[in-house]
RNA sequence: GGUCUGGUAGCUCAGCUGGAUAGAGCAUCAGCCUUCUAAGCUGAGGGUCAUUGGUUCGAAUCCAAUCCAGAUCACCA
């Protein structure tokens, strides 16, 4: 018999692969790989464990998938006793259970382990950017599933053993930085957000409001004056003033660097607050106004590389219509740079900087042609890092009555979605009175838990790809695949702990009956959760982990239901469920650690 | 027009590297709290997986075409 650790220091699935592959040699002396065959796991409705699909097998064994079946289950079974129990075939599915001693050996290892399924430091470091605002608008949701996405995607990085840099590039310069500080100086009268009491960040965004309305009536004015539509949008006084501030301001002239100075301290602090109660955080924040004059020296090689041209009237572009693309313009003809030559000199600087090995960038998909050709042109210009550039690209959050618009007022605020999710789970707990000897602080904090985790959840659930419904009667919903849910499932079973386990607690347990299948079902699911962070970090997807703890916590609570753990019908089958309940535990704490959301003890 | 996404239950989404009778949650209906937390559990109804054709022993999944929706194709960032 091996030994327990040589059985569990590898899945069941790699176990399954490889005495698979050694059965099918052995029996046909042929050789094969794991792609020669396919394992999934066994339908609920048939007996076993996982099942091994041999259609794929029989063109080149040429025998008939049954007969296949019936010989390596054969096989199976006599030389892999420590693995299998038993096997039936129905029709050209091969369904093997895996023998209860394994789970019992899987269990007694891993029950007391809160860092199952996490790896050790590979070594590499990697760089996220995300979040990226600007600095004359406040956050909105987009800004939160952009945030949450990107946060997510860092720890499960971290989790699979990689060095994580969290980085935030802050476009703080610009026109329409400017709008706002021009209606600032026109229309508040030296207020400000400690003045007023507004936060800072919608202090700044109210001013930009206040721009574009002044300038939609000057526009309005100027046409019915007589001017054209055009003409009346740049000769608005309004904007001529804009326009000489963005001068003023590259020109360094010292009151306009105070003042933006002054309104981009005011929304830092809002944005911290924001950041705060949302658990966001970075290493590392860029500054637009420090970069965008990056890149300069990067066109002149991309010159001397011939890999851009010059037009007739100075400016330089490149051509990437072989690739399928357009041409690009890197340099105006006054000689300065463009959006996309600050993000070639960015990627390049934190290439230099941190010597990542991946450079990933969390970004809107709208952004899809921008990064490609970013990523193009770095190919081109050979940079060591072009290929390390990954744009993890995310869908828009829209509403139901269609999509967020600025304009029309319908962009959902992220500072009122966080108050109202706090307000919804503080109105859901009162009502079940459930930990009414809370403190104060208790209390605010257990709001705080759910109500964050809620939205959350509802974020990072849905495949980051994907363009998603924004529903604000169904993200309050606290029933069903929630993160309310999961962490109703955590305090659930830290209560059942906390009661069960008084001195004798970390026993191993010793099983003789055999496992029950909503026991094992738990035990199969639990077995899984490093394959899910695998694939979760491969696929840079917070959705599979909130899908596969979703589906954990499910399965726990039909456990719940359906049997009892204090009063079990043996005292080992009561271990068994009390280990299988940590571990349960342990995995939803670590999952929902993973997706940046708390569980709390008690709720 | 070119390029890229997507279309699965009334709604929101899984499943997509091809496998057994397509799954959840919400909503609707019917049950379950004098035993471990009912933010829970059990069950019912609800589907032409956009359409058509192809590949295959087998297609929601792969390929092609079509229809529909969205994004993008700035000397804005």
């Amino acid at each position: 018999m091996p030994t327990a650790n040589y059985i569990c220091s590898m899945s069941i699935v790699k176990n399954l692969q490889e005495s698979t592959i050694q059965s099918l040699s052995a029996l046909y002396n042929q050789s094969f790989t794991e792609k020669d065959f396919q394992i999934n796991q066994t339908k609920p409705e048939f007996e076993g464990d996982y099942t091994l699909v041999m259609f794929s097998l029989v063109k080149s064994l040429k025998l008939p998938p049954e007969t296949i079946g019936n010989q390596l289950g054969e096989h199976l079974i006599k030389h892999y006793p420590h693995l299998f129990s038993a096997y039936n075939i129905i029709k050209g599915f091969l369904n093997l259970t895996v023998i209860d001693a394994y789970w019992h050996d899987f269990l007694n290892e891993n029950h007391n382990n809160t860092g199952y399924g996490k790896k050790g430091m590979n070594g590499k470091k990697v760089m996220v950017e995300y979040a990226s605002p600007n600095t004359n608008k406040p956050l909105h949701l987009g800004h939160l599933r952009n945030i949450f996405l990107g946060w997510s995607v860092a720890e499960i990085l971290k989790a699979n053993g990689y060095e994580v840099i969290k980085s935030c590039i802050i476009n703080d310069r610009g026109i329409h930085i400017c709008k706002s500080m021009i209606a600032w100086q026109l229309f508040a009268q030296g207020s400000t957000p400690d003045s007023t009491g507004i936060k800072g960040d919608h202090f700044v965004g109210d001013y930009y409001v206040k721009f574009n309305d002044v300038y939609k009536a000057q526009v309005a004015n100027l046409i019915t004056a007589g001017k054209t539509k055009d003409d009346a949008e740049k000769e608005a006084p309004i904007m001529k003033a804009t326009q000489q501030m963005l001068l003023d301001w590259e020109d360094g002239k010292p009151e306009v660097m105070a003042l933006w100075n002054t309104m981009n301290s005011w929304v830092y602090a809002g944005f911290d607050v924001t950041y705060n109660s949302i658990g966001a955080d970075f290493d590392k924040t860029y500054y637009e106004s420090n970069t965008y004059l990056l890149g300069k020296d990067i066109v002149q090689q991309g010159m001397d590389k011939n890999v851009f041209f010059k037009k007739d009237d100075g400016s330089i572009w490149i051509d990437l219509t072989a690739e399928g693309y357009d041409e690009k313009i890197v340099q105006r003809r006054d000689g300065t740079s463009v959006y996309i030559t600050q993000d070639i000199g960015l990627a390049l600087q934190k290439y230099e900087q941190f010597k990542i090995e991946q450079s990933i960038y969390v970004i809107g998909n709208e952004q899809n042609y921008h990064m490609k050709v970013l990523q193009l042109i770095c190919q081109k210009l050979g940079m060591p890092n072009a290929d390390n550039i990954f744009h993890l690209s995310y869908g828009m959050v829209e509403l139901t009555s269609g999509k967020m618009k600025s304009r029309e007022g319908t962009v959902v605020d992220a500072d009122d979605m966080v108050n109202e999710m706090l307000a919804t789970s503080q109105q859901h707990t009162e009502e079940l009175g459930k930990v009414k000897d809370f403190t104060e602080t208790e209390l605010k904090l257990l709001y705080h838990t759910i109500g964050l985790g809620a939205m959350k959840f509802y974020l990072l659930r849905v495949d980051p790809k994907k363009t998603m419904v924004f529903n604000p009667a169904e993200s309050i919903d606290f029933h069903g695949f929630t993160g309310p849910f999961v962490q109703y499932t955590y305090a659930r079973i830290k209560s059942i702990l906390r009661k069960q386990l008084t001195n004798d607690s970390m026993t191993n347990n010793t099983m003789t009956d055999a496992l029950l299948k909503s026991e094992k079902e738990i035990m199969v699911m639990a077995e899984q959760y490093p394959a899910i962070i695998e694939q979760a970090s491969a696929e840079l997807n917070p959705s599979v982990i909130a899908n596969y703890i979703f589906h954990l916590a499910k399965s726990f609570n039909s456990f719940y239901a359906e049997l009892s753990i204090a009063n079990a019908e043996t005292e080992s089958k009561k271990q068994l469920r009390l280990n299988l309940s940590r571990l349960t535990a342990n995995i939803i704490k670590s999952g929902m650690q993973l997706l940046g959301i708390a569980v709390p003890e008690r709720m």
